[in-house]
DNA sequence: CGCCTTTGACCCGCGC
DNA sequence: GCGCGGGTCAAAGGCG
C-alpha cells in the first residue's frame, strides 16, 4: 500500500481509490500520468508501434515483452498470463513485484466493434455471434494490490456478470460501461497466487470521457477517447 | 421507481 | 461429436 504512495513513476499504479478523485484514471489506467492527465507514460516505444508489434508494455520497468498469440476467445486466460510477465519467460504471476502494474496492448482484436456488441440479441441474432465473437476489441490489462475489487477510474460500469474461473479461486466479474453507445467492458478478478492482487482487463474503447458521466470535473479532455 | 447486483441458464469456441 | 470452460443474457430481487 504505502509504496503505491511514493515514487513517481509508480504514480501511474496508483489505484485510484488512493488517489484524489479529480486524479480519477482514464483508461487504461496505466498508460496516463495521473498528475498529468494530459499526457501519456514514457514510453521507450511508441505505443501505437507497439500495437503494431502485439507486444506488452510494463509502465515501471519500461520492458517490452512479446505477446503470445491471443488466441481468439482468449479472455483473460491469455490476456492475464500475458499481462504478468508470463508471455514466454514463464513467470508467475507471483514473480512480479507487487506494485508492478502492466499493460498488455494487442492489435488483430482491433477490429469494427459495432458489430461485436449489439445489446440484448434475438435468437436470430445470436446465430450471428459465432462471426462476432471472433471479433476482438483492443484490450488493456493491469494488475494492481488493492483492497478492493473495482478501482474507481472515473467512468461508471455496471455488472452483467460475475463467474467462477478454473483455476482461479477468486470469481471473475464483468462490467460494461453505461455510457450509451460506449461498448467498453472490463473485467476484474483476483489472481490466486496473490488474493491482494487485483487483475483489470478493460476491452474495447470509450466513446465519452469519464466526466461525461459524473460530471465531477472538466480537467479530462478528448485524449481519452483514443482509448 | 429507476438503477444496480446477483445468479442460473444459455451459447459458443476449442480441445480431445 | 462431446464435454469443458469462458462469456453473456436476462429475470428477480435489493437498494437508495
Amino acid at each position: 500500500m504505502q509504496a503505491y504512495m511514493e515514487g513517481g513513476q509508480l504514480g501511474a499504479c496508483l489505484p485510484s481509490f488512493l488517489v484524489p478523485d479529480h486524479y480519477a484514471f482514464p483508461l487504461p489506467l496505466p498508460l496516463q500520468l495521473p498528475s498529468q492527465p494530459n499526457k501519456l507514460l514514457q514510453m521507450p516505444f511508441d505505443q501505437e508501434e507497439a500495437e503494431n508489434h502485439g507486444v506488452m508494455l510494463s509502465s515501471d520497468h519500461c520492458g517490452l515483452y512479446q505477446l503470445p498469440a491471443l488466441p481468439l476467445g482468449c479472455g483473460s486466460g491469455a490476456a492475464s498470463a500475458a499481462c504478468v510477465g508470463k508471455p514466454t519467460a514463464g513467470l508467475m504471476p507471483s514473480t512480479i513485484g507487487a506494485d508492478e502494474v502492466c499493460t498488455s496492448v494487442t492489435k488483430g482484436c482491433n477490429e469494427s466493434a459495432s458489430t461485436l456488441w449489439k445489446g440484448s440479441a434475438t435468437m436470430a441474432e445470436r446465430g450471428k455471434m459465432k462471426v462476432r465473437r471472433k471479433m476482438r476489441e483492443p484490450r488493456f490489462c493491469f494488475q494492481t494490490r488493492s483492497d478492493v475489487d473495482v478501482l474507481d477510474d472515473g467512468y461508471k460500469w455496471r455488472k452483467y456478470g460475475q463467474k467462477v474461473v478454473k483455476n482461479s479461486l477468486h470469481p471473475r466479474s464483468y462490467f460494461r460501461c453505461t455510457h450509451s453507445n460506449c461498448r467498453v467492458k472490463k473485467r476484474v478478478e483476483r489472481l490466486s497466487t496473490d488474493c491482494r492482487m487485483v487483475m483489470t482487463t478493460y476491452e474495447g474503447r470509450h466513446t465519452h470521457s469519464p466526466c461525461s458521466d459524473d460530471a465531477s470535473s472538466g480537467d479530462h479532455t478528448d485524449c481519452f477517447s483514443s482509448f
